[in-house]
DNA sequence: TGTATTTTGTATCGTTTCGCAGAAAACTGA
DNA sequence: TCAGTTTTCTGCGAAACGATACAAAATACA
């Protein structure tokens, strides 16, 4: 599987310390977060971070592709365990609502929606990063409408990602829990038929 | 009203620089918008804008002040109209839609949403503007509905400010206005009782 | 044991950034 | 005309930032 490698090994995982590096951009955004920051939060030189990853902007791009990736996970745990499509939903926002609200400094939100928004007018990369996540989530929720024969399945999906979206804002404003968990509910009464 | 001024006059109108000054931040975010930038946009030098406004995080805060009345604004046009609930909320998204759409530059979605966002967990004083704008778009929506004695208007009107939220992030991810026409038609739909 | 290869740590380079000092300019009032 | 006041402009400085060069360290292979 792996080769055994031919020179000094890593004294790290590239997997692992990309969390550290997602994490760090999700507190600060791209701009606002220094090398520095990252190098001292994972324990890394930079020349390390540079030889792992390339400069910042691939940094930040592989942290948007692993969140990426774990959206995608957390969407087929959901498909395996086949609950009705309002508990389906419900349990999409109740992951949503945990992840947004865990880490290691608190409610950091949601890093596409919340850091990358800022940069997608200015950079194309990122643009198409953060269009990439918004439609995966998208086309995700909408196969549960079509497989239950909804009408309009794709539409009422974008409702549910737009509910999704601004709980990824309103968790960086500081808006409670309790906020948060109502407004998924709601979202739920308009949105999916009983 | 306006004393004549003692010394020299100052050679352009602060509000309207200051809409300029949102321009850029709108653009590139807090961060990742230098004052050089500013400087060159607005056709001042920068100890002219420090004067006018005191350092970057102030002209920032203005600008997102600026935002809220602007929003504050245009809602009160909207009760002056005295549209029926559908039409009024039809109205808002349109509004909204418009101007996320709208600036020198093309589509940028929303300041608060799209760049106070990334700034918010770390800074204490973006995030209460940041959530004071999200409280205002809640709470005037809220009143339309309280006004037609519909059940749970507060809830409802969260759900319209969380369409309205995507529709800022969309924007910013380069999705087109047809998607965002469709979304706000559908939030209309899902949201507002016929 | 020795050579090739890759990572690590230190130290630094050049650029960009924010913010300000100080002199010149423009205006008011006497 | 002249003194007082505020703005504008040129230039600067200190700090932070991204990125890299180079030597030491650690491993595989022969």
């Amino acid at each position: 599987m792996n080769k055994p490698a031919r020179g000094r090994p890593r004294s790290f995982d590239a997997q692992q310390v990309l969390g550290i590096v997602a994490d760090c951009f999700r507190d600060g955004g791209y701009s606002a977060t220094s090398l520095d920051e990252i190098a001292a939060a994972t324990g890394l030189n930079r020349p390390s971070l540079y030889a792992a990853y390339g400069d910042k902007k691939a940094m930040y791009l592989a942290a948007l592709a692993r969140q990426h990736d774990a959206i995608a996970q957390s969407f087929d745990r959901l498909d395996a365990e086949a609950l009705g499509l309002r508990d389906t939903i419900a349990a999409l926002f109740a992951w949503s609502i945990a992840s947004y609200l865990a880490g290691p400094h608190g409610a950091r939100g949601c890093l596409a929606v919340g850091t990358a928004s800022a940069e997608a007018v200015r950079d194309a990369d990122i643009r198409a990063a953060l269009d990439r996540t918004l439609a995966l989530v998208d086309t995700r929720i909408a196969r549960w409408f079509v497989r239950d024969g909804i009408a309009d399945g794709a539409g009422r999906a974008q409702l549910v990602g737009a509910a999704i979206h601004s709980l990824g804002v309103r968790v960086r404003a500081g808006q409670p829990r309790e906020t948060l968990e109502a407004i998924a509910a709601q979202a739920i009464e308009a949105i999916v038929p009983r």
